[in-house]
Formats: structure tokens, sequence, C-alpha cells
DNA sequence: TTGTTAATGATAATTATTACTGTTATTTAA
DNA sequence: TTAAATAACAGTAATAATTATCATTAACAA
């Protein structure tokens, strides 16, 4: 089971095995929108609650970082993504994160260096194909 | 002057003044703030749609990926940035993109590649300072 | 100058998210 | 296993950032 200090509900466990499920990188509202075909009386507070929760806990990840609406990934292990920016579909990028990128910069600036990510902006397969016409 | 098809409004040119002058990468209210001092009775509406023009005809860049709050740059070169994960302050980063990068995706994958993005996340020396108590 | 109309200021509406509150359900420990 | 304690819930209100609306004003081409 997992482990987090939270206490393991219903609600949030569904809200877990929905982000898996999906393999993609869900809005909160789209994993509200699954997760009431099982939970009817979830609501979408308590989606975001947990989704913080989890977030917090280090067991998803929180993508703040493609327009306006956050995303969630299931997919722990650093990874680069790419964002189309029409339909703003996120995918993964399946080549391995560069980390001595981050140690070129702690040579160069006084920064604590955190992290970094790597985000290409492009037009996916299906946008592509309606962008023809 | 510059040459976009929209009037050229005393409005628009304080905003983008505003917006040179900071060398920074200032967020809407923010630079209403400072355009206030000099056309007071400007409203916020102005600055959001006149900076939207202005990132639309290429001349300021918007910053859609840092947060919940849009940030605007007016250097229009490409270049990466760097986020303080706790004060929001967003810097430039003063090594040249590589484009390369985008080359090996597009033999890797059926996207069309507009472009990428390469952020850090840091502590500023700022916040670093503050961190230590 | 003047007529056309794009842009403005003021404000309302919208969107995404967070906060609040009385009720419910998970957990601890008897 | 049950009961007390309380974290999490559903429902809803509040907030924050941004966008839309609309009557009035000001750019600017003729």
């Amino acid at each position: 089971m997992l482990k987090i200090k939270s206490r393991m509900t219903r609600q949030k466990l569904a809200i877990l095995e929905e982000l898996k499920k999906s393999g993609s990188h869900p809005t909160a509202d789209e994993i509200y929108d699954k997760v009431r075909q099982k939970l009817p009386k979830i609501s979408l507070g308590t989606v975001y609650r947990n989704l913080e929760i989890l977030s917090d806990s280090g067991i998803v990840e929180k993508l703040d970082f493609f327009g306006s609406k956050n995303r969630y990934d299931s997919k722990t292990e650093p990874h680069y993504h790419a964002i189309c920016i029409n339909c703003h579909r996120v995918d993964d990028l399946i080549i391995k994160p560069d980390f001595a990128i981050e140690d070129v910069f702690t040579n160069l600036y006084e920064y604590s260096i955190i992290g970094h990510q790597l985000t290409l902006f492009v037009l996916c397969p299906d946008c592509k194909k309606k962008e023809k016409k």
C-alpha cells in the first residue's frame, strides 16, 4: 500500500488509479470526469486537494508549467515533455534527461539549482492533419 | 516606428517602453502599476489587450509557462530562463540555445517542431540567503 | 478637418483553483 | 469490534488571473 502519512480514502485511491491508468497528463477536471464514473458524488475540490497531497508526497508530479491548466503525471522518473501548441496535449519524450546541463549553470551562476525542464513545442500529428485545410 | 498593423496608441507605446525599460520579466499587473504612473487612467484590460497584440506580432514574448501568472519579455532573440521556485523571479540565462536538440526529435517523432524551451529551477541568491534561518 | 472605426476605460463574466463549513468515514486504541 | 478522535469529505463560496462586453474616445487616412 501507499506509504504517505495522509489517510487512504476511496477518493484518493480512485484518483491515483485513474491517473496511472490514463498514461497521459490529464488536468484536474479530466480526472474528475473519469473518477466520477466510479464515485459519482466526488467533488472537484476533493480531486484538487488529493492531487496536491499526492504531488507533495512525490507520488505524482504536478506539471505547473504548461499553459493555464495544471496537469498531473504519474510517471515520477525525470523526463521531458512535448506540448502541442494547438490542442495542448502533453506527451512524454523518450530521451534521457541530461543532468550535466545543471552543472554548467552551477559554475556560471550563484543559484542553488533545483532541477531543469526541457519542453518541446510541437504540432502533434492529429493537429498537423487538421491544419491542412 | 513600430510596424504592426494595429494603431499606435499612447497606451501601447507606454506599455512597450515600460517593458523595455524593466529589463526583466514583469507580469501584466506589474506593468499596469508602472504605466499608471504615466497614464493614471489606463485600465488593466488595456494592458492585457496590448500585451497580447504585441506578443502576437512578435515584438514581445509572452512567457506562458511560469506558474499561474503570465510574464512578458521584451527580448525576442531565443534564450533560456531560470525561475526561482520561491519568489518566482525569472532571469535570462546567458548560454546560447542549442537548436540541434530539435533535430534529434524531428527524427524520432512525427511532430512538426515549433521550438523548444529550457528552464532551470533554482533558488535565487536572495532566497538562498533567506532560507538560511 | 473630418468621418470611420479601432482602441479605450469601466465593468461584468469566465476560468482555474483554493478556502470554508457542517457532515461523514478512516483510523487508533480500548 | 466498537467507539472516540479527527482527517477528509461534499457542497458551496471566495479568490485570482484573464477575457469579454460596450458605450465613449481618439488614431489616422482621405
